[in-house]
DNA sequence: CATGAATGAGATTTCATTCAT
DNA sequence: TATGAATGAAATCTCATTCAT
């Protein structure tokens, strides 16, 4: 459908350098609606305004998208999943214990994705998805069901090794996320208006350590009352 | 789901428009406003709807409150603020230590505001910051200031106390508050799509738990790695 | 100033002075609309700031004027036609002749009609004469009538005198009238924008000046050509 | 009166929407702009009517026009400015003398502007300069200013000539206008409401003659008394 | 493929007017 | 007589989407 950064190399070599545009314009659509978005979310981005950035007119987006929804998708798909896979392959050897494969991919997702524009497109699945749930469905399939296998077996292993204290990897999943959350939201929720400087880099180095810690399998147990009120 | 004071017919005798109720009316508003931003969202709901919800024509709300931004920052003030005062006010004795302080309060907000329909205004907060920064100013002056304080403050009693290893309290609080976030946001994003239960209150149970292991002075350190990549 | 007219001193001396608010009303309402339709046009005042002015509820000027329009009818019958009732009514001895005449009273309107609120009300008329008929006829039959009958007889007077020379006296109103027409609307029509001063009474007295010379009956007829092209 | 480009009924065949037009269409909306400014005044029309009355839809309207006022400043400049600069204009040879001159430019004015539709405009200018001061400042400098000029050097030219008597200039530019104003806002202001005819034309020709009478460096100067009073 | 003129369905906001009190 | 809360009908302006070219 549409695609992709794809293109995978196939005919790329041919001689028909001016039909290049035609197989680049839907990547530099994206890229330009990820600008938009960015800077004014969803819906607050016209069309008009992502056709210029991109240097289409507005009636090429619909050559290539049949909405802005449909656009939208396509942002997160050509954008973060990408990212994502990578940073949540296997490595080659890996031999990693699970908690730095969970260090390395968490450091990794906070330089590449908070670090960058990408890391609106959090908030815009937040602000979105009750108006399209089609936006939900589509960014928990894409992007939160891979990351939750990938915490959860990875927290699973760390259990079984007895590196880590018996969780529940799906609330551990929730508790690392958290964090990561926040930090993403926070820059474009109160960056603007808060005059405090933020520091997502180093919340999340805080937040490895402190997460860690808590699941390290210690001899002692403070938890009073973790029972509910 | 329509409505609510409804109006029955409309030709019919009974003519209950032109009810003078000044002194509930403005609560009224605010809370079919809530309902429909719980709904819809902000920019999605339409003024009409909440008139209607209310009971009342489009022209009585602007005799309450002056447009659809002020309209939402009374949302929060009389919902939200009110709440978080009472939660996060000192108990008469207040003997209480600061994990045992920041657990009951967080409990509480668990229980009063994540299990109810006012954990949409997170939600709403950053999905509009960006097109309304007052909306923004407002709720960090009026909500996240509050909060920041109580909770930097704590923090920072229990590591003064060595009850708490030495942690930065403002990266502490946002340790603290990420997976409540996440927990609030949640059931408004992926709750209508994601068909395994979530539950919150057992989540931040669980994160206290985690939160406060992480935070005790214990006499390791498994930071291999606490330093940026 | 509050105005004029109306309540003909019939009851006034009686000793319920708690009840003059209710005769004074109307008064008080009309004077506070002249002012707000001075300031802001007839269009865009609103109801709601004549009262305020006035020290009444919107309401209560409902029980006064019908309407908006019926307001206004009743600022100019209130403010302007009493003026010029004096303006144009015979002097006592009135032995005057006609130039004298005539420039006495256009000197006198220069005075207190140029140079007052009242101006605005001609500048009102031309405005809204177009959607409401009504003022127009209204202001066409008790201000301009007046006007029309006392010029144009007092020409033909002089021109029976052998005073002016031979001219229409209709025609003649209508150019004694033009420069007074134009010194009324130039401050309430390009004074905000207008940087040079705009003298109205010395325009006036050129005027006056200059009308009479046209009118003298000199030897010389300097028209070359006084038929359409 | 209603439409012109009519579109038939709704669900015939024929779709005569969507024809693109881009040449004829801003003048075709300014010219159906002045025909409601003409009937209704600026304020009272509706972007709807001008919108139906040129053969397309509202938001076509701001295609063209980036608002109401705008679109005002438009038809002024279309419409009114384009004649008045091919009035004041010098002629080729332009030997003539400057009382001649003024006499051919009013007289064309008077035939092209007092007697077509554009009449309206000044009376459009007098009522929405209050609330629109664009309008105004955009008037005063687009053609008041250009007449400004006009006739006061004409005026002092004559003067230097010995033509005329001295007089100011400036002041001379509004004697002369003045009836000018007057006879373009009567019949918009009093036509429809008042019966006895009114022939701008024939004003004019009195106006001109009358002007250059009081004009003229006569020996005699009948002003008694044109001090202020 | 691409354009961009044209559409049309709203949404917020304003205010003259009404009427229960 | 007076109030002022409530109404409801616009009116401007926006923008995703369509489609003739």
């Amino acid at each position: 459908m549409e695609t992709t950064t794809a293109r995978g190399g196939s005919e790329d070599g041919g001689d028909r350098r001016w039909e290049r545009r035609k197989e680049a314009r839907p990547g530099e659509i994206v890229s330009a609606a990820l600008d938009c978005f960015a800077e004014r979310g969803f819906a607050a981005t016209r069309l008009e305004d992502v056709a210029r950035r991109a240097g289409v007119t507005k009636g090429t987006l619909y050559l290539y998208f049949p909405n802005k929804e449909e656009l939208f998708k396509a942002v997160v798909r050509e954008s973060l999943v990408p990212h994502l896979d990578r940073l949540m392959g296997r490595e080659e050897g890996e031999a990693e214990d699970p908690a730095d494969r969970l260090r390395r991919v968490i450091t990794a997702m906070a330089g590449q994705i908070l670090g960058s524009r990408l890391s609106v497109i959090p908030k815009l699945v937040v602000s979105e998805a009750g108006n399209f749930p089609e936006i939900a469905r589509f960014y928990r399939d894409e992007v939160i069901a891979r990351g939750r296998v990938f915490v959860a077996e990875t927290i699973r292993e760390g259990v079984e090794r007895g590196q880590f204290r018996p969780v529940d990897p799906d609330q551990a999943m929730f508790l690392l996320m958290g964090p990561m959350l926040l930090a993403a939201l926070w820059p474009h929720t109160f960056g603007p208006v808060d005059d405090r400087p933020f520091d997502a880099q180093a919340l999340v180095r805080t937040h490895l350590d402190h997460f860690f810690r808590g699941l390290s399998p210690g001899p002692d147990t403070p938890d009073r009352d973790a029972r509910s009120p």
